[in-house]
DNA sequence: CTTTCTGTGTAATATTATCTAACATCTATT
DNA sequence: AATAGATGTTAGATAATATTACACAGAAAG
């Protein structure tokens, strides 16, 4: 089994999140609903969440705490995530662009480029795995 | 936040342990009712286990499996749970007598003793901890 | 300074998950 | 055959979660 697998098996749900998270319900839902997180359903289409869910919504809620948007939320989230190479990412932007106006798109960039800015030095670093100092 | 505390966070519900375990609830509840664990409990009542108790439960299972019975298991259990000086373990052991008929208590020592013999060499080894190969 | 949009709160209702308790069943022991 | 231990099964009650709709405050836009 791999370590990768592991920490995607659906195991808690949404109540427990809400502890371990210190986010609502209607926040949990609201993130799900714009697509920045996908926990698996029970057969009853009960919310099951993953560590990476988790670990996830406490980089989303930090984020949150920095004034990013949901958009803003999105691209970090997505920047970072499949670790892919210099020429997709590069696709992924020019795509995304395109249905970006201009203006939206520099905010963005500021958000991000301040997120930036705010964790490479001082309390922003180690969002991402933080569930992992929960937990072996 | 301790490690050892981490591993008692109650976490699952009985749907997720059954899944982990592949134990019913019946079963699980069972083993609960005969002080085999003591999951938490929400505050509806609803029973909340940790990677403590699933661990156990898989030790229970692997028990169960080889023959013990409850009285066994808990005598196995309470024999390597509590990691206590060896004149601890005589007292327990001397109490646990008085409420025992010889033939039970010979009964018992004749499992235990297949029981490690069993454990000591092949398949039945790593039962305790084994939740921790599943995730860190 | 209104209007609009975003993120979240809240309430109502429906459905799923779990609980307890009781009785049934099967196996091993007496 | 009778008994006890472990589990299956069912019924009814309660808890947890789902969805949907409406409300609302603050930010953004006009």
């Amino acid at each position: 089994m791999s370590d990768d697998l592991r920490r995607n098996m659906a195991l808690f749900p949404i109540g427990i999140v809400m502890k371990l998270t210190d986010l609502t319900a209607r926040q949990i839902r609201y993130y799900e609903q714009n697509d920045l997180i996908q926990p698996a359903r029970t057969e009853g289409k009960q919310r099951l969440f993953s560590f990476n869910d988790v670990d996830r919504l406490l980089e989303i809620k930090a984020l949150i705490e920095k004034g990013l948007n949901i958009a803003g939320i999105k691209q970090v989230l997505q920047m970072q995530e499949p670790a892919m190479e210099q020429t997709e990412i590069t696709t992924t932007s020019e795509e995304k662009r395109k249905d970006m106006s201009d203006k939206e798109l520099h905010q963005l960039l500021r958000q991000q480029i301040m997120y930036r800015d705010a964790t490479r030095h001082g309390e922003g670093a180690l969002i991402r795995g933080e569930l992992s100092r929960f937990f072996h």
